[in-house]
DNA sequence: CTCCAATGATTGACGGGTCAATCATCAGTG
DNA sequence: CACTGATGATTGACCCGTCAATCATTGGAG
């Protein structure tokens, strides 16, 4: 009964905020981490490598790329550089417009994906999955659902 | 119905997660950017001040501080540098113990956590709160106290 | 009293991210 | 053809985080 009125959020609301989102963070952070110890891949690497791996001829345009995982054009040049010196990828001229970079999956980084994807998707089932209900997924993609609506997320085509 | 039976994740669970996952990034993204243009403070500052501003004194052991906010030591240090140039913290050496550092809240940085708090938390009430009705928030609540527990969080004291 | 292991904290190197500035090339206009 | 604005991509500066190495001090054990 404070004087505050509407301005302040309630106690349990915050508590249920901070755990929500502190949650998220660390399985972010384990997820990311057994990734790194079974194939020596970032979460970043996973994303590139992942897109490239579907992509016709192992192979993107870098803006296709930066669409296509949802990344601002300067993070993912910075992490191509990266991803390039440790010969996951290579990046080429482009045929058609000189301006653009053709950024292909090397063999080696089709190996290292390979290697990753498996564990990561096992690691997701351990950390997320096995921890819920069935009934609990529903509310989580539920909940999901209204943030992203609210936040005006899942773009119109 | 492939030949891999109970290996693979299901298209359905795996979007769900995505979601789930990319929806919470997308959110601390949010709050951090209102927090940043609100009051020039990160996550990590607020953290930092918000300890500070509830310890005995405005002041803590260096260790305490780390945690009382889950942080590694390193990564205090780091940051505590980087708001001790700006004057919102102060380092002193410690009485009792010359190898501890006793951080001290600045009145700069006192003012910038008050200027700070009250727009960090209506961002949560605008962001989280607002997009979910009290039995999503249910909802939310209890599949976050399953993924700790089996995450294995939640530490008796 | 002298070591020396444990403790509190900092540092440096490096991967990662944002923002603003820059660079090269393209494509349309006069 | 010469400009010029838009486009594709990269760069540099700076904040943030982790890990391993380091440094100073403390507090026993001998």
């Amino acid at each position: 009964m404070s004087t505050q009125g509407r301005k302040s959020i309630d106690a349990e609301q915050l508590r249920i905020w901070r755990n929500y989102i502190e949650t998220a963070e660390i399985l972010r952070a384990r997820l990311e981490s057994r990734l790194q110890s079974d194939s020596a891949l970032s979460s970043g690497d996973y994303h590139v490598l992942l897109a490239l791996s579907e992509a016709a001829g192992r192979s993107l345009r870098s803006s296709e790329l930066a669409d296509s995982i949802g990344w601002e054009r300067s993070r993912l040049s910075h992490h191509l550089g990266r991803m390039e010196k440790r010969e996951l990828i290579r990046r080429e001229r482009c045929a058609d417009d000189s301006r653009g970079s053709q950024i292909v999956l090397t063999d080696t980084g089709a190996a290292a994906f390979r290697r990753g994807s498996v564990p990561h998707l096992k690691a997701i089932q351990d950390l997320f999955l096995d921890a819920l209900s069935r009934e609990q997924l529903d509310h989580v993609e539920q909940m999901t659902e209204s943030l992203r609506e609210h936040l005006g997320l899942d773009a119109p085509s």
